[in-house]
DNA sequence: GATGAATGAGGCTTCATTCAT
DNA sequence: GATGAATGAAGCCTCATTCAT
């Protein structure tokens, strides 16, 4: 189940327009962010999702909250995805190791790069609905890990944060771009990124292993 | 010589309070742009500089002329650990992927992932004086790089754009943030990296090597 | 049916008060083009208007725009005058050269003169709506015109833009004036240059006879 | 004896080369005046007089000081041109009225028109150097129009400042432009309100015939 | 509930004027 | 005396947000 349903369901209810409404405002507003930048005007959004600007702040309050929103969907998407790795990783026969790899791509993927413009000042990096899908990958994300550290194949010096920050990094988009100059190169880079990940370890790091709380604290 | 040097030198003197105020608002720019993105307002790095507003306007037509004469003195800098990197290398008992990593963490250090927020919409990458840099940094990369491979310690499969790309994206700063939650990790981030580019690789790489002329490409 | 009617049918519809905003806008920026020349702040406009500044752009994108369609509104008014002076000379008893004086005399109480100052550099002389309204002017004023040199009043060798110019710039405000200094002698001259327009003809013209193209061309 | 000569012996003692500096810049402001209008800015004026910014301010406490020389050195070439037509006049076989219409298109070459626009807000019409260069252009027309009218050929009821304001506004630049193209029909306008004075008169005038006094109360 | 319109605060840029060399 | 540089006060325009239909 989705963070982003349990959102939805708190409100006693909506009428079915209104919540296509909401969905194609955060669609757009993804898209708009993804190719335009963290401070793309309201008003874009709302022409590209075919709705009155006014629309866009009875669904929300103001621009923070549509970042969040925006924050926390994709990261439910990303979150199904390492959902989807563990299962592969615990199949008979499964490769943690290659599902990782596999895991990583498909983030990069689904714009998880986009996100981190997202988190500038002003973004409220403690609302229970991000820190509820932030304990969720976490855990999940954890478990991947852990499961190709025991195959032997992932060094045992990196943490989870470690692993997404990177990740993030490495697929950011530029701000004017729509994305395609970067992505022939992303995943090139992820690769070697992931190459550096495995074990043996090819240096010792410095500092200590990062978590999800680190990357809360980032911004 | 740097490539500043040669750029200030095309007209014909300049007064020395002139001069010393042009530095001043370079430094302002790259910390603020650093610190707060690429959208700073200009009177708030006047103010940083402790000039007038005006002023920035003397030295610089627009904001596009400020954001590519701090890029150029950055890869500036940049260029110049490139240098010494190579002459080291070069130096009898020199170690090429040594002082590649040395390298790597310095130019990080330099603040280089601020850049990839500045080549946004508008930002004319074609400026001769970013050609003549992007040139001089590309000439003493590859030699670099070239050292490495020859030592035997560096993948073959990769090329000067996937390292300054990657380098770029995982040491760029979060909007909003004076960069001093994520420089905990960036260093251990890039040694990840680093781990990923020696030989024997881990894996097949996606795509083509990239040079500084994709980078261009890329906005 | 005027000119600015037909602008207007062009958008779908516009909301009354939308409506009467864009009237306010117009008829505050006219006035104080007249009073305070081609560059008065658009806020002031706006505040003569009763409106935020913002407002302004909402109607016209810029001050271009705006200026144009004070001088597609005022000359649409013009050209109203002078159908109903063709209309009165084509009355049984009427005097076409009558007509004329009453026409020139009316144009200049409807500030024509206040439109030189806008036709300024960035100002787009071949808009579809200049040409419309121009067009429409040089018919029915050639008409006029024709009706006088056919009743055996006017020279020959005089054409519709002669008129026009020498109506405009012998109407022009002093730029901070709010008119009441040079109105008193603006018919003076206006009937002087209305004399020396009559047969028979007092000296040989220089040139040829101007157009309303060559009007537009002056700029 | 011009009246400039007079304003500048009032000053002790120039050096060469301020003198020159000085009159640099009156030539560069008129020529920018003309085909920029009144609001062009000073550095152009100070650029196309080849002379630093500052050194306008040196000479000219200010815009308006600046703009009142400048209308003072137009007016004293046109009283110069008026005392030539008095003196043609009065040589035997002399024709007032030839030397009253040679005079009219020679004071449009001098653009006169061209001051209009400086006599906007702020300009201090009363200046004693601005009296002085009136009342000797109002005694030397004055004269002129006497002759004229005493050979029967111009109309009783017109005054010098009739003359001289319509004069001015039919050979008004329009701004941003070279003036080339109003050039070509200013001289047909200028006959045509010339036409407009002889005798006999073709109509009866409103108002009462206005004198250069009248002028200097419009703005 | 949805929409188009209105608003005011704020950023960029220009320019008259003053200062320092 | 002459000059290039510095300055701050506006003006234009955009955009997040609120209001009226």
């Amino acid at each position: 189940m989705t963070t982003a349903a349990s959102v939805q369901s708190r409100a006693p209810r909506m009428r079915a327009d209104a919540l296509r409404n909401r969905e194609r405002i955060i669609a757009a507003a993804r898209e708009m962010f993804v190719e335009h930048g963290a401070q793309v005007p309201l008003d874009e959004i709302a022409r590209r999702a075919a709705v009155g600007n006014a629309t866009v702040y009875r669904h929300f309050a103001d621009r923070d909250v549509l970042m969040r929103q925006v924050v926390v969907s994709v990261l439910d998407r990303v979150t199904d995805l390492a959902e989807r790795a563990v299962a592969a990783a615990d199949t008979a026969g499964g490769d943690p190791s290659a599902e990782l790899r596999r895991f990583v791509h498909a983030a990069a993927d689904e714009r998880i790069g986009a996100l981190c413009p997202l988190l500038t000042a002003g973004f409220d990096k403690d609302h229970p609905d991000l820190i509820a899908v932030r304990l969720r990958l976490e855990a999940v994300l954890d478990a991947l890990l852990e499961r190709a550290r025991t195959a032997g194949r992932l060094r045992a010096d990196i943490g989870v944060g470690d692993l997404m920050i990177a990740l993030s990094q490495l697929t950011r988009p530029l701000p004017g771009t729509a994305c395609s100059g970067i992505d022939r190169y992303v995943h090139r880079h992820l690769q070697l990124f992931l190459d550096g990940l495995m074990s043996p370890a090819g240096s010792v790091l410095p500092g200590t292993a990062a978590t999800l709380e680190d990357l809360r604290q980032r911004a």
